[in-house]
DNA sequence: CGTCTATTTGAATGTACTCAAAAGCGGTGG
DNA sequence: CCACCGCTTTTGAGTACATTCAAATAGACG
């Protein structure tokens, strides 16, 4: 029937099964709830007061999830690759103003549940909750390491831990982003790279 | 039959019902699962290294929960107190060695679940993977939220919403410590304090 | 009242920021 | 093919926010 996105589903499906054991109905009422969709490079995803309508999966393609501060400045929150999910999690589950805006760094093919539709799901697949519970478990646990080693490490052993962590999306996000999510200015992170090159 | 901790009892259900509902068969095994326990101001409930063996909800009390670095230096990742779920979550979940020292502020009555209690009640009671995929979303959200102040917002102004986010907490734990939550030295919040005093 | 811990104060220092300007790096069009 | 444009990164000088270290003061508790 379905002729598209068969390596999608496979990619979904996979990154699930390292986490719960689903049945092909269960994995095939899920396939059919889900709608894929493409993102141009700049495009917004959510913007920051809007409600997030979709949690997404990211096919291919990278996005900033960020925050616009009255005085403009963007404060970079989260990237998000292949394999990640991302949404404005607080926006999406109470269909309120989002905090967030998310955009898209690459062009980006995004697998996407409504609010509704993931609520349906819940109900249908128990397993879906249990899956969904390990993964915000995960991010939860990255965050908190975060705001620890935001506080007990320079702005030089930030960077180096993050380009240790993620040398992908180092490589492919340009370096007054990296300075945002890292806390410090476009400048300074400038300045830490020249010394660290220096020896 | 039970004639102990029966207001225990009704202070988490009474929390869990603003998140799910409960058969009366589901809130009777629940509670039978629970262990109670008192801790005394300065117990450590988990030592950074060891595993994390419970997942507690506080009765009554407060706790911190710090991280320890190379140098003795603590840094206090989160507080603790009445109707807030506590763990070093990485560690009890995998049951690997934890990250994070939790410590009572204070004398201390918790409901506690173990690892493998509370995955025998996620299969007997889905509602409960419910209930805690929605307590860490919020957690979640708490953290990335704190993040993003942490880096767009003065230590002032990161006193200020503190004070107004936890006055409960601000008043029950010594100062020192919420310097080291906010990420600031004892010696500088004090001469923040001092500059708001004087207006 | 004395001891122990927590908080305050001050001077010197350091890490990271601001502002301004220059240099690098793609892409695009003449 | 090179010139120009917009955007990102680099460099430098001056500054600000926060830290360190040391010492004084204030509170809590036996």
């Amino acid at each position: 029937m379905k002729n598209t996105s068969n390596s999608h589903e496979r990619l979904l499906l996979a990154y699930m099964d390292r986490y719960v054991t689903l049945t092909s109905e269960e994995k095939l009422l899920l396939m059919e709830r889900l709608r894929s969709r493409r993102y141009l490079k700049g495009q917004y995803v959510v913007q920051q007061g809007d409600i997030c309508l979709y949690e997404s999966f990211v096919l291919s393609g990278s996005l900033k999830v960020f925050y616009s501060d009255s005085s403009g400045e963007e404060h970079v929150v989260m990237f998000a690759v292949e394999e990640w999910w991302v949404s404005d999690m607080g926006s999406f589950v109470n269909q309120t103003p989002a905090d967030y805006n998310i955009q898209c760094l690459e062009n980006c093919e995004l697998l996407q549940f409504t609010r509704s539709t993931l609520e349906e799901l819940y109900h249908k697949i128990p397993a879906l909750e249990r899956f969904f519970r390990i993964i915000i478990q995960n991010a939860f646990v990255a965050a908190q390491k975060r705001i620890v080693n935001n506080h007990r490490l320079s702005a030089r052993d930030r960077y180096m831990s993050f380009i240790d962590q993620y040398p992908d999306i180092a490589q492919r996000v340009p370096q007054y982003l990296i300075a945002s999510y890292l806390g410090i200015t476009k400048e300074f992170l400038s300045k830490i790279r020249a010394q660290i090159n220096r020896g």
